[in-house]
This record gives C-alpha cells, structure tokens and sequence, in this order.
DNA sequence: GGATTTGTAGACTATTTAGTCTAGACTCAA
DNA sequence: TTGAGTCTAGACTAAATAGTCTACAAATCC
C-alpha cells in the first residue's frame, strides 16, 4: 500500500464505538483493530501503545465536555454552568457514559504517556481555574473551602444527578435540572 | 490435611486487604491465594468462582453500610440517613473505597452467581422501599419524582459529597457534611 | 527508474488469568 | 484399623491480550 488505509482517527472512533456498546473494557487492541478490519501492525504505527489510544480518548471526550462548562463559568453563569452536565450528556449519551461513569483511572491505569501529560494537565488547570472564578463571583473568596462548595456545586452534584440514568443509558429527566438548579440555590444562597 | 487452614472469611478478608491496597483490579485468584499462602484448590473448594468471592464481598460491603442508614430511615430521621454516608465512610475508609468508587458492574461483570442473586434482590428492595419510606414522609407522596428526589438526596449527594476524598485516601473533612446538610434541607423544604 | 518513505499484513511471543484435575495427607467415626 | 469424607497441594489447560518483528506493497522523491 503506502497509502494510509487507517488513521488515528478511524482507531479512535472504532474504540469509541466499542466503549459506548460494550464498555470500555472492550477497548482491546485486537478488537479495535477487528472492527476496523485493520492489521495490529497499522495500530502500533499510528499509537505507541493502548494507553495512548485510551489516553487519547479520554482526553478529547473531557474537552469536549468542558468546553461548555468554561464557556458558562466565563459568562459569569453559575447555574448554566451546573445545568451543563445534563444538557450535554442528553446531545452526547455514549461519550458521557465513557466519561462519567468510569473515571480517569480505570481508563489509563498506570502513568499517563508522555504525550498526553501536558494536555491532562492543562485540562486540570483550566477546570481548577473555573472552579476558582466561580468561588470568588459567588462566596467572594477562592480558598479551599469555598473552592471545595464550589466544586460540590458544579460538578460532583450534577455529575451524581446524571448517573443513574447514564447507567440505563437514557437521558437524564427535566427533574435532574430542577434537583440540580434547587441544590445551586441552596448552595450558593449563603455565605 | 483434612482439617481446615483455610475458610471463607480468610479469602474474603486476604480480597479485602488487597482491594484496599491495590483496588479491585487486584483481586485476582492467584494473589488472593497468594497472599495466603494457600493453594488454589483450597480457594476453589470454597468459592465456585472468583465471581462468586467478589460478589459475597460486595454484598457484605453493601449489607454493612447499608445497616445505619435503614436505622435512620426507620427512626424518621432522614438527615441522620443523608449524613449516615460520611460518617460511615469515616470509620471504614478502606471498604468505602471498595463499595462507592466501583459499581456493582465493575465489581461483577457478568451475571451474579445464583446463591447469591437472592440476597442481593433484597438488598436492592430494602433500600428502595427506604427511599419510598422517606418519600411519603418528606413529601407526602411515594411516586417517580417523589423517589428520585429521595435518592438524590439521601444517596446521590451523600456519596457524591464523599467521592473525592475516598479517591485520595483520606476522610471527608466536616465541609462535606456542611453541604449534605444544606442540600438535604433545600431539597426537602419544597414540594 | 532506483532508492526511500510510509504504511499494511499478520504470524509470533510472552504474560496474565480463570478454572480443572489428580494425588495424597489428615481426621473422624465405626 | 480401616474406609469415607474433607481439604491441601500445585501442575496443567485454555483463553485473552499487549506488544514485537519481519516481509513486502505502494507511493514519492531525486
């Protein structure tokens, strides 16, 4: 050939396909490779290795996802920025059950490939940075524990409004906003 | 031999210590064995599959934790069963881990060995018709809505809340029950 | 058109793991 | 004492899986 017949696109995607229908531990090599009827070979030119396939997927799922999130912390907007987890994992059933329902670890178990350190980190900071904003904007100051409601807020409750339903894959009901909205009131109201 | 060195509570515990150290993943057969120094067969004249080691180790995870909170439940108090999560959490660290950072399914892929099917059927009712308990009581109705908010409330939220330092290892500081206590209060204020 | 790069093709290796199987040691009851 | 039952002992099998390696085919460049 010499032509590429597979990129690392095709892989990614096949592996997200995998994810979304069996689980991410049907993210092996060799099924990947099988659904796209692809040679191992082709594989191990385009990723050094499984982690760096999985390493890859996970991170531009978290991208995606918090892009959203960053946009609405940025327009000063607390309660859009909590009402975002529902509101994507409706448009993105597949992507937010790989994202939410396993967490960074049981996607990469070991160390993170080199490659993707940096991105992870960036990704972290940014998300870090937002959740700081929003303590300053609506506690008046971002020391631990108002960053620490600030985090309960915006993401741990609305992430845990969401889970059961990404478990039957079905999208979340309009009563996960209103819990969701109702608990951001409350939480935000004092101090 | 023929007398026994080994029983069941010895492989259930040597699966527990390894969990806690290197998490479920680690709980293989060989290292459960391992670590006892005992040799297979005497693992599998016990268990009938290294399914069924991990589901008795589930189910009495989930049975223990599960205890103080249909307590409260019984006694009326639904913030004492929302704050039943920390304060659990607190004194068994190491089970927590093992009980709210895995899911049912991480823990048993496949389907549950039959001996145990039954009791975790209970399990599940006696814990949703806590939920319906508090549901009528709190809001005066037990139907869908009634029900998730109660789950939210006193599970969703609680474990949430806890989440991220059982990924570290270390105890829920009081902010978390702060929290939990706000939300309980928000949520059960309305309707 | 020959050399080089780019990539396919897939057999092969090594490791991990659940589970099986046979041998035999120890205990206890009759 | 002997026979039945209980349990240890660990070698062995089979399957899954990450990763390697060599051959070679096609495109591209000089």
């Amino acid at each position: 050939m010499g032509r590429a017949l597979f990129d690392n696109a095709d892989f990614l995607s096949a592996a997200r396909a995998l994810a979304a229908e069996r689980g991410p531990a049907a993210i092996t090599v060799d099924l990947v490779a099988e659904r796209l009827k692809a040679p191992k070979g082709s594989f191990y030119y385009r990723f050094a290795s499984r982690d760096a396939l999985l390493g890859e997927l996970w991170l531009t799922t978290v991208l995606a996802y918090q892009q959203g999130f960053v946009a609405a912390i940025e327009a000063g907007d607390g309660l859009a920025a909590a009402l975002h987890t529902p509101a994507w994992v409706r448009r993105n059933l597949d992507d937010a059950r790989l994202l939410l329902l396993y967490s960074r670890h049981d996607f990469v178990p070991g160390d993170w490939p080199a490659s993707l350190r940096k991105g992870v980190r960036e990704q972290a900071q940014r998300f870090e940075s937002c959740l700081k904003a929003f303590a300053r904007q609506a506690f008046g100051r971002s020391g631990v524990s108002q960053t620490r409601r600030a985090t309960f807020v915006l993401a741990e409750v609305p992430i845990a409004a969401v889970r059961q339903h990404l478990e039957r894959r079905e999208p979340p009901p309009p009563l996960v906003d209103e819990l969701i909205a109702e608990t951001y009131r409350a939480i935000t109201s004092r101090r």
